[in-house]
DNA sequence: TTCCTGACGATTG
DNA sequence: ACAATCGCCAGGA
């Protein structure tokens, strides 16, 4: 069983909207040039925090009970994403792909969006697109999907960008943070820039037998 | 339907 | 070693 710890210090901050907006999408109608769609550079454009209403959902997911997944056809097609939750409210066929191959991923281990992709004959972006619309989590362990580069990556829509390699110190958002801390409780650790440190715990892209 | 945006990844400058 | 581009494909408007 496990033992949950109090995640008191996790999400204490309503975290800042910035990165998730369009950062700096420029409009581009003519395409000749794309904004390539890093929220690299924070830009300061939504500066509305001061609401946030929403206080229905707990910030940290680790202190909900897990949802169910629901595993029959029948019961598919009749699920609705909660509301409030990311996405459309129902879960499409490519995503409950993705979802019962990540059910395969055994604990202890992490995948990444090449690799899911990979395994679904997709593209990274597509497997990303539809894991921030996971509303299984982390009873589906998106969690354990980290980027190519051992970067931890995004979590429940944060993304934090590499500002890691600047050598100054890591600084996850509440939800990522609660995405390491998922993970350091499943043994997988990450060093103080947010990339993996042991390349062991990556999964070898077997899927585990429940026989 | 068409267009455009992404929790990405590989290449190129 | 970085930073900027391009390609990918699934979804949403």
């Amino acid at each position: 069983m496990v033992t949950l710890v109090s995640l008191d210090s996790l999400a204490p901050t309503p975290s800042t909207p910035a990165a998730s907006s369009q950062a700096g999408k420029a409009r581009a109608s003519v395409v000749s040039k794309k904004p390539y769609d890093r929220p690299a550079a924070v830009t300061k454009e939504t500066d509305a925090p001061t609401e946030h209403s929403v206080p229905s959902q707990p910030l940290s997911i680790l202190n909900r009970p897990p949802p169910s997944f629901p595993t029959a056809a029948s019961e598919r097609s009749t699920y609705t994403r909660p509301e409030g939750s990311a996405g459309k409210a129902k879960v499409t066929a490519f995503q409950w792909k993705l979802y019962d191959l990540l059910v395969t991923l055994p604990l202890g281990k992490v995948s990444t969006y090449g690799q899911l992709a990979s395994l679904l004959s997709s593209s990274p972006r597509a497997v990303g697109s539809a894991l921030r619309h996971n509303p299984f989590a982390p009873t589906v362990p998106c969690h354990r999907i980290i980027a190519s580069t051992l970067f931890i990556g995004g979590f429940n829509g944060e993304w934090k960008n590499g500002e890691a390699k600047n050598g100054g110190a890591f600084a996850a958002g509440g939800m990522v943070s609660e995405k390491l801390e998922l993970l350091k409780r499943e043994g997988v650790e990450f060093d103080g820039k947010g990339f993996l440190k042991d390349k062991g715990c990556l999964w070898d892209g077997k899927a585990v037998k429940e026989e």
